[in-house]
DNA sequence: GAACGTATTTCGCTAATTAC
DNA sequence: GTAATTAGCGAAATACGTTC
């Protein structure tokens, strides 16, 4: 009888992990379940469905048309259930799970370091993981559940994400104390191009940025000779040397014992996010998530 | 209707086989 | 050689009949 009685939730699970695996051994590993159990499953979906659903290639499984069309809405009804299923409510004291973000560096500093030391004074027992999401496939990893939130800039999120704005941010101007290019606590245009600059390219190579476009609208440019992959190396280059760098405000929080001045040229800001995946956006313990770090920047809860 | 025993079905395992 | 499928098995769950 092909009516959901006759449907297994199990099955859905299994077909869920066919489609992002493409692969039956992974499947039985991501679902605990030995290759043959889930071989056995995915031989009663076919009988389900009445379509093979996936052939053998030479190294895993291809979906058919028909299994790709199931894919979306098989990911809705996981989700769906997996949120009937959560807790209306929780106690924060006593939840225990990981919660996966990923950032960059200065925004792993800026925004994850305060927000695990109030995150773990209400969850004593959550675990929280960063990852670098430089080279990542985030919606990929979103949408499995391989992350749960990500931190962002607006033009480099993905559409298909829910977000949320948490700061604007401006840019400062950083040297070492003592820098020859100092004068009355600032500097000026001149002395700003004249010294070598480094700058943060987290796909590394890049030697320019948002200060050159700056720079050439007023006919300007300056030297950078030195690209790093992370700002946390600004600081040591910095005290140690007559560089100059470009940086997020907040970042510099970190930094009190380098020279901290407005740029001489108007470089613009941007808007910093977090999004996350509709998979999520129901669930009320990654709401609680979102809110805590919305909170973190913004003081009143809206979500 | 509850409790019990037996038959049947389902599920997942290992091992062997087959397909690519 | 790697990965999927099949066969056969045991354990657990479920269905069903019998007894009180």
């Amino acid at each position: 009888m092909n009516d959901i009685r006759s449907l297994d939730l199990n099955l859905l699970k299994a077909l869920d992990a066919l489609l992002d695996e493409r692969n039956v051994t992974r499947a039985a590993a991501r679902l605990a379940l030995t290759q043959p159990a889930v071989s056995n499953m995915l031989n009663k979906l076919r009988t389900k469905f009445n379509d093979p659903l996936f052939v053998r290639a030479q190294h895993g499984l291809i979906p058919t048309d028909r299994a790709l069309a199931l894919e979306k809405p098989v990911k809705r009804i996981l989700c769906s259930i997996n949120d009937l299923l959560q807790p209306i409510d929780f106690d924060p004291k006593k939840l225990q799970t990981t919660f996966k973000i990923a950032a960059n560096d200065h925004d792993m500093q800026t925004i994850g370091l305060p927000f695990v030391l109030t995150l773990k004074k209400q969850s004593p027992l959550v675990k929280v993981s960063f990852l670098s999401f430089h080279q990542l496939d985030i919606h990929t990893m979103l949408e499995r559940g391989d992350l749960d939130l990500i931190l962002i800039d607006p033009v480099n999120s993905p559409e298909s994400l829910h977000s949320r704005i948490l700061y604007n941010e401006r840019y400062v101007c950083i040297m070492r104390k003592g820098h020859p290019a100092i004068k009355n606590d600032a500097i000026t245009l001149d002395k700003f191009c004249e010294y070598e600059h480094v700058l943060v390219s987290y796909m590394g190579g890049m030697f320019e940025g948002v200060t050159d476009e700056a720079l050439a609208k007023v006919g300007r440019t300056r030297n950078v000779s030195l690209s790093v992959t992370s700002f946390l190396l600004l600081p040591s280059i910095l005290k140690h040397s007559d560089f100059i760098a470009v940086v997020p405000k907040r970042l510099t929080c970190h930094m009190k014992d380098l020279a901290i001045m407005e740029p001489p040229v108007n470089v613009s800001g941007y808007t910093k996010i977090m999004a996350w995946h509709d998979r999520t956006h129901n669930n009320p313990i990654q709401q609680w998530l979102r809110n805590l770090i919305y909170l973190q920047f913004n003081g009143e809860k809206t979500e």
